[in-house]
DNA sequence: CGCCAGTTTGACCAAGATCAACGCAAGTGG
DNA sequence: CCACTTGCGTTGATCTTGGTCAAACTGGCG
């Protein structure tokens, strides 16, 4: 059902560019970074792109450079879910298993950086802060993931959206206003909800003056407070 | 809100029983976790009994040696959601940060080894087949969790049900029966389902030859084909 | 025996899904 | 330059699933 698809305009093997390095540089361990930035190569994928699919074999991972990126899964009969949306400087398809568990797309244009599995592995394995950095960076993702099955399992239509925009607001630290590179649909298989609910939740959240809508993918947030009242844990 | 609260019939420091060792030889990293197992501490909890709880300090981690634990988080409402369920052998409490984001309870009675998180630490710096051992597992738990937010935003009441019975059973490898050791009511929180719609899904499973119930704690399995074709992802 | 906690069942209700139409801005081609 | 298309986004009417409220059942235990 699922096969391998060669996607995107591989640009060659190359440094990535400054603004991949402060991600990476934040984590204060540029010696073991660096050499591991140097085992990467550099991609670009254009929008709905298949970075890989779900069933595929896990031989390398990957880092956003710009653009984001979409972790999806479905059901037999087409339902979608998306379980993640990656921005700059967040990791996706670390190997859990040989094989990967979900599909990532590519939701506009976008750069990524792919890390061959074995090297990286060998480089984790010889440096013991990089291996930090990583079990790190994935116990927060757990965290995370636990956060947002609370958000899916208990929370009504409005308290799903107002998570949705604060958690975009402090990942991209924008307090003040959001952008959504994402569609209503994907907006939707994130949340559990379906795409006409979150119109609907949007434009009752706008009749209340809690967000302003200039365009359908930009928000703006002057009920900032209202939000997160609204889905205080 | 959240206070520490001192809990359990603390036995003092002691070995692991033989029950605890499987889960960890299995790995086949005896040496190290030999190491491990002598820094930890055995400790009893009684039924819904808090291990820990949200907005704690992080001081240690826990693996399950016998019964059930059950990891949950709470809205300012009251509403409920249970993130996981840990049976024997499963690490919890790992820490993401600072603080718990969770609580830990007991489901039944329960006994836990838990290792202090400087020792824990050290341990595994120096030791680079834990420290890939204990990624390997988070990574795992990860997507183990993705998963579980598939289940929580697109399936219905029924294919949440059948994937919950069928994900015991496999992580229990007991393929004809289950044992429940927690609640109608935890298992409605798991699934982001009410109590009654847990109920009325078994009895319609029962009533369609899918399951036996000869108390509400066991379930046969008869149909477990069918339960596998209700939630083919 | 009666109580209690957990479970089950029933009647009714509501949040969100479904189905359908309409709006709107960005192409596209004549 | 303007009709036409196309792909999202928005809104409305109706329906369904699962939630809510309430009562009855069951097994263990003082």
């Amino acid at each position: 059902m699922y096969q391998q698809v060669v996607t995107g305009k591989v640009s060659g093997i190359s440094q990535p560019p400054a603004s991949a390095v402060p991600a990476v540089a934040r984590s204060g361990q540029l010696d073991a970074l660096v050499a591991l930035e140097q085992i990467g190569t550099r991609h670009s994928f254009s929008r709905d792109e298949e970075i890989y699919a779900e069933g595929d074999a896990s031989e390398c991972w990957y880092q956003v450079v710009s653009g984001a990126v979409r972790i999806c899964k479905w059901m037999a009969d087409g339902r979608r879910h998306i379980a993640e949306f990656c921005f700059a400087g967040d990791c996706f398809g670390l190997p859990a298993s040989g094989t990967r568990s979900a599909t990532a797309e590519a939701v506009g244009d976008v750069v990524v950086m792919r890390y061959p599995q074995r090297a990286a592995d060998r480089l984790i394995d010889e440096t013991p802060r990089l291996a930090r950095e990583m079990y790190d960076r994935t116990l927060r993702e757990l965290t995370q993931t636990q956060t947002h099955t609370l958000v899916l399992s208990r929370m009504t239509a409005a308290e799903r959206l107002a998570s949705f925009l604060l958690e975009l607001s402090e990942r991209r630290d924008t307090p003040r206003a959001v952008d959504l590179p994402m569609s209503r649909y994907d907006i939707a298989d994130y949340l559990g909800l379906t795409m006409e609910t979150v119109c609907r939740t949007f434009s009752a959240f706008k009749r209340d003056g809690i967000i302003a809508l200039p365009t359908p993918q930009r928000v703006e947030l002057p009920g900032r407070d209202a939000l997160e009242t609204m889905c205080e844990a």
